[in-house]
RNA sequence: GCGAUCGUAGCUCAGUUGGUUAGAGCGCCGGCUUGUGGUGCCGGAGGUCGUGGGUUCGAGACCCAUCGGUCGCCCCA
């Protein structure tokens, strides 16, 4: 029999890496309620109309990196690429317009059809966040400290810089885009071949070319400031005043255009030069204009996502709190002192192993390798002078554990109502790191 | 879709210019040792050397194809 292969792409995550992806997913979910984001869940996949009309039909996530699909009714069926769309499509279905300005939180996987690499897959999970009906720059600030929060809750700021920019209004970024293509057509041959392609299908993104033979013509392509009307100068000041004001440190980038086409005013990334050559971490913009394409009324918006594997390889391995007590057992007769004792521990809110298999040698190297607090041993060695002990009850804490809490709760409490015991029996000394307290019932 | 690179035990890797029964460390299992015990010693399980062809008297090592991983281009989080 042979063992299937997982998907190209897909990922299992496991051990410290995915402590790190839950820390990224609970960092996020602490700081959006900080910000009254209201959790929404969705489909994970959606009429394919969903994604291609509002992303536009030539931008490459449409037109080749699509999980699409017929179902049993010949209908074409999409495995989620981003969030945008099909929350857009929630909204207008759903009619949370009664709920406008809306601010929504969501995480999960996503689909894209890609040769995978460093920090890229094609199942992959985004945090995302977004605030839509709100056509004021305020919305733009709050989702941008937001964001910048986060990073530095996840404390993976130092590094990562927030790049910002604005598109203008729908006019201004169409004025820019024709004078765009013009200069560019003027250079055309002395293009790239990559280039001279996005010419046609999308001239913004020469900007960000990495090839050389486009870069020298960079410096003196036309600048988005030059196209900004009144009115879209004054939306991006009002964005940038108010990230001062919030003690959020940006960049201007006036290059920085997003891939799809709905973004309109404010565009940023939040990027970093440590994952290689995925570098953005974070990112996202105004979208005034895609729940109009969707066949809403004119509804502004604005939000951002953020890639939790990106964000969990900046975090590094994350690994979970020690194990508050590991009981183990050293005389088989009496494991159900451990059940008793483990299920006490654990109603109590303690974190707690058991460990009873194997021989006694190992019992104690797998329970050394767990690292605990406080190690409980459960043994019956009749080794008093009168002989009348029947379980002993040891534990040993490390010298540095500093949780009286969990001390006191063992040596009273426990010892107490189990074993009925007095307390100490003096037999108390040190051995190595740790402090060992030894306890006997009596029958 | 394109390019580079890699693919030997569960994991990390060695395997000399192709030459007898393919190795180590870690991990796992067992035994002994250690009088509070992540030590030490002994033993064990586990590999069709990614797969399929080819060259050769002989290939884990050379060639071709294919699958997969990794990194990069495109694009994007």
């Amino acid at each position: 029999m042979e063992t299937p292969q997982a998907i190209r792409g897909t990922q299992d995550i496991f051990g410290a890496e995915a402590e790190a992806f839950a820390h990224v997913v609970e960092t996020f979910e602490r700081v959006r309620k900080l910000y009254r984001f209201r959790r929404a869940e969705m489909p994970v996949f959606e009429k394919t109309a969903v994604f291609s009309r509002s992303l536009g039909e030539t931008t490459d996530v449409v037109s080749k990196e699509m999980y699409s699909f017929l179902d049993r009714g010949d209908e074409s069926l999409t495995l989620r690429p981003e969030f945008t769309a099909g929350i857009a499509r929630a909204y207008l279905t759903n009619g949370w317009q009664q709920h406008a300005p809306l601010k929504l939180a969501t995480h999960g996987p996503l689909f894209r059809y890609e040769r995978p690499q460093k920090g890229r897959y094609r199942q992959f999970h985004q945090l995302d966040a977004e605030i839509i009906g709100a056509a004021e720059p305020q919305a733009d600030v709050e989702l941008l400290v937001m964001a910048d929060q986060l990073l530095k809750e996840l404390g993976v700021s130092d590094g990562v810089t927030l790049m910002l920019n604005t598109l203008g209004d729908g006019a201004s970024r169409e004025a820019w885009r024709a004078a765009l293509v013009d200069y560019f057509r003027g250079q055309r041959e002395a293009l790239s071949e990559d280039s001279q392609e996005r010419l046609e299908r999308n001239p913004l993104r020469i900007l960000d070319s990495k090839d050389a033979r486009d870069k020298v013509f960079l410096a003196d392509a036309p600048k988005i400031d030059d196209y900004l009307n009144g009115e879209a100068q004054e939306f991006f000041g009002r964005v940038t005043s108010g990230l001062d004001a919030a003690g959020v440190e940006w960049t201007r980038a006036p290059s920085l255009v997003r891939g799809l086409d709905y973004y309109r005013h404010t565009a940023f990334e939040f990027v970093t030069d440590r994952l290689g050559a995925q570098g953005t971490v974070l990112g996202g913009g105004r979208y005034d204009g895609l729940i109009e394409t969707l066949g809403g009324a004119h509804t502004p918006a604005v939000g951002w996502a953020a890639g939790i594997e990106r964000l969990a390889m900046l975090v590094g391995e994350w690994h979970p709190l020690p194990t508050e007590v590991v009981i183990v057992l050293e005389a088989d007769s009496l494991v159900v002192v451990t059940n008793y004792l483990a299920a006490k521990i654990r109603r109590r809110g303690y974190s707690c192993e058991v460990v009873s298999s194997g021989s006694v040698n190992k019992r104690f190297e797998k329970s050394k390798k767990l690292n605990p607090l406080v190690t409980v041993i459960i043994d019956d060695k009749v080794d008093s002078i009168d002989g009348d002990f029947n379980a002993r009850f040891k534990y040993s804490a490390n010298v540095d554990c500093d949780r009286p809490d969990l001390m006191k709760y063992l040596t009273e409490e426990l010892e107490r109502k189990y074993f009925q015991n007095d307390g100490y029996d003096g037999d108390y000394f040190a051995s190595g790191q740790d402090m060992v307290f030894s306890f006997e019932s009596s029958r």
